[in-house]
DNA sequence: AAGACGGGGCT
DNA sequence: AGCCCAGTCTT
């Protein structure tokens, strides 16, 4: 039986049941692997389901506000990639006159679809045979090869692209892809492979050996960068003050409290600046909260202050209340400061 | 080619 | 603490 059989055979036998898997279409695998990005299936299932009711086809989701999709997605990281989908949906709708694309070209001008998730619709909702590779695949394929080339690099990468694309079949190309993933995913894993229950353990060139932990290679380490981040939970009656963040930065379109960023020995006069507010603060230091991210480890001050008025607060800043935070997308560091203090 | 972009789970 | 996850975009 040659490799893709193997795949495939032992895919049917041992797949997941997942919402997506049956009558595959190109919106639902579009909707599906964006969500699953850097993203593992059990965090990204509930999003799937939230999203695939609220917004059960294309148009549906070209027509929703962008906040919307950005509450939906509150809490699943890498929030460009709704940005992302909204700015696709239209493309679908104005581009490809609302069909959406069925084929690798075509999908892969989609905003936010790159050769991954563009091999994965084209093949899984389209019949075509083009290989995925995913961090899964690139694991496989470095264990059965025995292939030790950073996976992260631009050599490494076209050479696992190759084998890949040697090895997915003209028939059920789909089906192979996802088998690949599901090996990966279930037993071909980065610690402790269960190469006894592994369908192609007899040509794996890495299988039961020391080796098969220390692949695949990569080459680049992450740098993390420290941040000091001091938020104020000002007060006036039943009311708070939040902002959207915007620019080059994490959490752009989510909301916070008013931010002072560094070690700042200044942070009465840095808050009037940044507000508008030109009033003495009785500031109160309250909680502190570290939140790591893959490159960063914020440390964040929590100060809450009591306000005597609101006149002068810039425009940018919206006045809310605590309760009504849900229906504003908020980074889960804000999340995680409003569960401690709803505690105490 | 390198850096930026979240959050969670597992070792 | 370190690594990884159905990656992509920007610089």
């Amino acid at each position: 039986m040659n490799f893709s059989s193997k795949i495939t055979d032992w895919y049917k036998l041992n797949k997941r049941d997942l919402p997506w898997r049956n009558n595959p279409e190109p919106y639902k695998i579009w909707l599906s692997e964006i969500i699953l990005q850097q993203t593992r299936v059990a965090q990204g299932l509930p999003y799937y389901e939230k999203f695939f009711a609220a917004y059960p086809n294309v148009k549906s989701f070209a027509n929703a506000q962008i906040s919307d999709i950005l509450l939906l997605w509150q809490g699943l990281g890498y929030y460009s990639r709704g940005r992302n989908m909204h700015f696709a949906a239209n493309q679908v709708m104005t581009e490809f006159k609302g069909i959406f694309p069925n084929n690798f070209k075509d999908l892969k001008k989609l905003k936010g679809v790159g050769e991954y998730t563009a091999a994965a619709i084209a093949s899984i909702a389209c019949n075509e045979s083009v290989a995925v590779v995913d961090g899964n695949v690139y694991r496989v394929l470095a264990r059965y090869f025995n292939e030790a080339i950073p996976i992260d690099s631009t050599e490494g990468k076209k050479i696992f692209s190759e084998l890949a694309n040697e090895l997915v079949p003209k028939i059920n190309p789909g089906d192979h892809n996802q088998g690949m993933m599901e090996l990966g995913a279930l037993i071909c894993t980065p610690k402790k492979p269960d190469c006894i229950n592994c369908p192609i353990n007899s040509s794996c060139q890495s299988a039961f050996s020391a080796s098969v932990e220390l692949l695949p290679v990569k080459s680049k380490k992450v740098k993390v960068k420290e941040r000091k981040f001091n938020y104020f939970h000002l007060k006036f009656e039943d009311k708070i003050i939040i902002h959207k963040r915007h620019g080059k930065d994490i959490w752009e379109g989510l909301h916070q409290f008013p931010l002072v960023e560094g070690e700042s020995q200044e942070i009465q006069n840095e808050l009037k600046k940044l507000t508008g507010l030109n009033q003495e603060f009785g500031l109160t230091k309250g909680i502190t909260l570290k939140h790591i991210l893959t490159h960063q480890r914020i440390f964040a001050d929590f100060f809450t202050v009591d306000l005597t008025t609101l006149k002068g607060l810039k425009s940018e800043f919206i006045v809310t209340t605590l309760e009504d935070l849900e229906n504003f997308a908020l980074p889960k560091l804000m999340v995680n400061y409003i569960e401690s203090i709803n505690k105490n």
